[in-house]
DNA sequence: AAAATATAGTTTCATATGTAACTAATTTGA
DNA sequence: TCAAATTAGTTACATATGAAACTATATTTT
């Protein structure tokens, strides 16, 4: 059969990687305005701040495995989080490789005022959906995490 | 109240703009793998493929409407595919800014052996779910669409 | 207890990407 | 009808990113 518009079969705008990577940018980006406009974050700064504040004295590889970022992401975020002063190394007791890294006063103070923003923002966008259709979303999402990486977990 | 972990309120692995982009990113990995390694394209090399096998004589502008890329993005991208054969550039004869790009037989050829590849993958992630959850989950993207971009269509 | 191997994290280098400035053609509107 | 504004697309520049090499420490093997 030779090849046509018609049965060329793949409309992107039908594919699901096409369509998930649009609408996942269309509302990271909307979220990083937050952090970034405001409090001049990189999206990767903050998901470090993130797993920081939730478990202080973290190391930079398990802020990697916790944020799906790579160790060389991990090293620059954690480094300009540090020069602005929101982050501060430890180093570790028991093993001179590591740092025990946690959130300065200041961090902590900008952190607790970016998640309520970061947080009503999400519940703005997830409003158009009821309570029902959320839990389904989060279902759904997860039977495709396992689906696309069977090997490691993703969340 | 003071900060502590407990209160942080914020845990990024049930966070949707986190979990969202964590999932579209390995999906979108696990398929580019399918035409770089095998065709040397970019994800975008391949976006702009897929938009103009549908619409021969489609012009860099609507490339980037249904693409959501930017222009640079197109243009970079059409250049590369011009540069390896896949694509040709026609000018315009209405408007001498504009060019009409078609893909060469050559690109056509890639295009039919990427498009079953890309959607026998697309259905193997979609097989976790029913097809009563397909739907479902277009559906709720849609919703989560229509609040991320109110101004505009995604798809 | 060395020597070999592995791990934590950083640096380097090459490439990708986004913003702004630019060129050329077209449209608007006084 | 011609000057101003818009649009299509490219180029230049500055920054972001990823892969590989590297340093320093820890662990394993013999």
């Amino acid at each position: 059969m030779p090849y046509t518009p018609e049965n060329a079969a793949l409309r992107l705008s039908t594919f699901l990687p096409f369509r998930l990577s649009v609408l996942s940018n269309a509302i990271s980006q909307r979220i990083a305005e937050l952090y970034d406009r405001e409090f001049g974050l990189s999206i990767w700064q903050w998901r470090v701040m993130a797993v920081t504040a939730d478990s202080p004295g973290i190391s930079a590889t398990e802020i990697g495995q916790r944020t799906q970022m790579d160790k060389v992401a991990v090293s620059r975020a954690v480094a300009g989080l540090i020069e602005m002063g929101y982050l501060e190394r430890r180093p570790s007791t028991d093993d001179a490789r590591r740092s025990n890294l946690v959130l300065t006063k200041a961090g902590m103070g900008i952190y607790e005022l970016i998640v309520p923003l970061a947080l009503s923002e999400e519940a703005r966008l997830v409003s158009a959906l009821s309570d029902k259709e959320q839990a389904e979303l989060g279902r759904l999402m997860a039977k495709l995490a396992g689906a696309a990486s069977p090997e490691r977990d993703l969340w």
